[in-house]
DNA sequence: TAGATTGTTAATCGATTAACAATC
DNA sequence: TAGATTGTTAATCGATTAACAATC
């Protein structure tokens, strides 16, 4: 696809492009400026130009962008246009949660499987999905042809577990857990740490109020 | 505290030290010096070093870091040593799973209150929580001077819960839901848009498969 | 004291913003 | 054609890395 290597801080803004984009479709507009989407999205109209411009020209001069044309072009982007298998490791609340969170599988994510070492778990029904012990994890993973693994077991076992994960030719894998993970440089990991995002709030909090303003 | 602004990139990296260095702690080591910690965190010596004297100097030359130290300094510089009462709106799936999630409150984290607007969840418990409707969030707030409010609400309603909580004097949001918020400069917002960062992964997993490499 | 390692300044790198020529 | 707005180059800004003097 692209092989000039785009920045990661790009990256990162691509789906907030394609939520507004999404959500502009929605409102039935056509066309618009980076100006214009600039003012709705508080980042520079050069940034977005730029950012575009990774990808080749989705705009025309004079007019701007089509909305339709350039959602569908971000969606194609980031894989969005394709379907992605996925796993859950850990039926605890947060595997559950997101489980449950129908949104991801209007966008291509699809949940195949659940595991828990937990035997009181085993069979317990989660959308169609019945939890399964850890050991069947990887025989499931090749048979099933599994993406990304949804990482949400505690620190401890993260190690082995990505280890386990990594021999089964597994892409990617979506780390709640708290630690960083360490496997072989093509698994794709993207960390999701809650408590550190937390903290990241609670130190932006009282940043603010000593001096009143920031 | 602290006036000189200090960058957000770094404000970030510091639950990861917090984190290593708590874990070093627990290993009973009692000194570390800005070389190691590099080799174990895989950033350069010169972040870390600048990365700390952005808070004073907390090192000893010739010797390094205390690690029970740095790890306390960190952990105040974060705002880890009061406590802070939070509620989250939202008693789904996910607003039940950070709940459940003990983890936070060994860290001052304490859940107070959890709402929704569904009156077949109202007096149901969650770790000795009763689920209350929505109407008493803003009373709720005032009366045990709330710091936080986690928003584990559909995207619909964000908008409007979160105009309600800026006239009670809350200070941050913790925001799951897929929106961004518009809320007065002196509440600080800490979004976790999940969406975004398993597009992000997918995206990365793509770009990798390419060209083999990266 | 000699050795080690910080704190801090200077150099580099990368990302953002500004400017404008190209062009629809 | 004239006006608008992109695509893209150049300038700026900020963050990271390197280097080294200060000092434990």
């Amino acid at each position: 696809m692209e092989n000039k290597e785009i920045s990661q801080a790009v990256i990162a803004r691509l789906p907030r492009y394609f939520r507004y984009l999404g959500e502009l479709k929605d409102e039935g507009i056509e066309r618009i400026s980076s100006q214009e989407l600039s003012d709705i999205m508080k980042v520079t109209a050069s940034q977005i130009r730029q950012d575009f411009n990774n990808f080749g020209g989705f705009g025309q001069q004079g007019y701007g962008y089509k909305v339709d044309f350039l959602y569908e072009e971000i969606g194609r982007i980031l894989g969005l246009d394709r379907t992605h298998k996925m796993i859950i490791i850990g039926a605890g609340n947060l595997g559950q949660a997101l489980a449950n969170y129908m949104n991801f599988e209007r966008r291509g994510f699809l949940f195949k499987g659940i595991f828990d070492n937990n035997p009181e778990l085993w069979g317990r029904k989660i959308r169609a999905m019945e939890v399964k012990p850890m050991e069947e994890m990887e025989e499931f993973v090749k048979e099933n042809e599994i993406d990304i693994a949804v990482l949400t077991i505690p620190k401890a076992s993260a190690a082995s577990v990505s280890e386990r994960l990594a021999r089964t030719g597994i892409r990617g894998i979506w780390n709640f857990a708290h630690v960083d993970l360490c496997v072989p440089e093509e698994i794709q990991v993207e960390n999701v740490h809650l408590s550190d995002s937390l903290m990241k709030l609670i130190y932006n909090i009282n940043s603010l109020d000593d001096d009143g303003r920031k």
